[in-house]
DNA sequence: CGCATGGTTTGATCCTCATCGAAGCATTCT
DNA sequence: AGAATGCTTCGATGAGGATCAAACCATGCG
């Protein structure tokens, strides 16, 4: 009936609600696991596996690899505008934004991000270690510092023996807008919080609270 | 589970081959009418009914109420925008144009639009009608010239009676991706070649097939 | 008024597709 | 090799939504 390209296929994979929230994770421009897409989207393993099929069947994706994990991200800048401009037509006429909820909150200001600490408290660590030097940013690229060895060691976090995953990554973190730290050092990190317990888990929520004497634990730690 | 602003409900409602359909028929700028969407799309009155509630609830329609009929057009260029994003992308990653078969070629020669002639031949007729000054173009506006009424009159069209719905209107194209003519003067024209058996609809298409003599009268009314 | 025309609503049908549990592969770690 | 982890495929279930026929409203015409 009509000529031209198959809009109605691309709209309708972005307008799957699981999937969507799968490309917005993405637009940070980091690249994530099913693993982690599936916690972000909601949706068990199986669905979000299902949804990335689809979505690299219709080219938004593309999937690279490394060892027993497999990136997916976004397919490239001309996708990324694609949501970008679907975002500013659902921001216009949008019921406008729900208020934020209480959960939200304690959400926004830590959380767990698939294996490493995301929110405020992340952000704000991530730019203290590069403040003092114990870690090296350039731009999205992030390394050990000469005294990351050291540090890390006095805490009891290994960074010597390198695995095949990377050490540090930046990840973009959604209610700051700005990067925090993932790889194996930010999972390391998370472990450590966890396991002294300065903070636990919220019960079915990505949310991590800290206790009083645990946050000061990790401000004295990671934000002195 | 995610926050910011609900982009599935946005792409969904492009989603649907019907919507897009119709969407895109009124990316040219022109304000259409539901039946004329209906057949845009393809699908029965009701449907399309259906689906423009849908369009104008989720906030990507405006509606021009002008006596007996209903215009719906786009609701602004921020969704042109955002349908000209996702084009982009469904032209990149799509499974390349399907060659197109016999019938689509008749179809760019002369179609039905609604109740006016589409396709090359219209384009054609309009540009040599603004060459000759009997209509006067002014970008999307398209007014009648000095001649006009008895060059018209001299073909059994009158357009003196002015009648609640525009004589002449612009009406893009989307084969030859520039305007042909709409409007009362539009319909009363394609009212003619039929009448005067110049041509005949395909059945089940938009397609308007002109024999051998009605081609040459046709071009000597308005291609001479 | 009554008829015709343009549009929407209702109701019923049907089908796609999102979902998850369970089982199956693949890769890495020990 | 065996265990563990990450991910995909299979199968069954269920719900949303696209569709059209028929009935219903509204506007314009004679």
């Amino acid at each position: 009936m009509r000529e031209g390209p198959d809009i109605a296929r691309i709209a309708s994979l972005v307008g799957d609600p699981a999937r969507a929230n799968m490309l917005n994770a993405l637009m940070g421009g980091t690249a994530l696991t099913a693993s982690e897409l599936a916690l972000e989207a909601g949706v068990s393993l199986p669905t979000a596996s299902s949804h990335l099929s689809k979505l690299m069947e219709g080219g938004l994706l593309t999937l690279a690899s490394q060892g027993r994990h497999r990136y997916y991200g976004l397919a490239g800048p001309q996708v990324a505008g694609m949501i970008e401009a679907i975002t500013g037509v659902a921001e216009a006429v949008g019921p406008r934004r729900v208020r934020p909820g209480p959960r939200d909150g304690a959400m926004r200001v830590a959380r767990v991000c698939y294996d490493h600490l995301a929110g405020e408290q992340a952000v704000a660590m991530l730019d203290r270690l590069v403040d003092k030097n114990i870690l090296l940013r350039d731009d999205k690229e992030i390394r050990l510092g000469p005294s990351a060895a050291s540090h890390f060691a006095a805490i009891g976090i290994d960074v010597q023996t390198r695995p095949r995953r990377p050490v540090c990554r930046a990840c973009l973190d959604w209610s700051v807008r700005r990067s925090h730290l993932a790889g194996t050092l930010g999972a390391a990190i998370l472990d450590k919080i966890l396991a002294e317990k300065w903070a636990r888990r919220e019960k079915d929520s990505r949310a991590v609270v800290f206790s009083p004497p645990g946050k000061q634990a990790f401000e004295r730690v990671f934000l002195a």
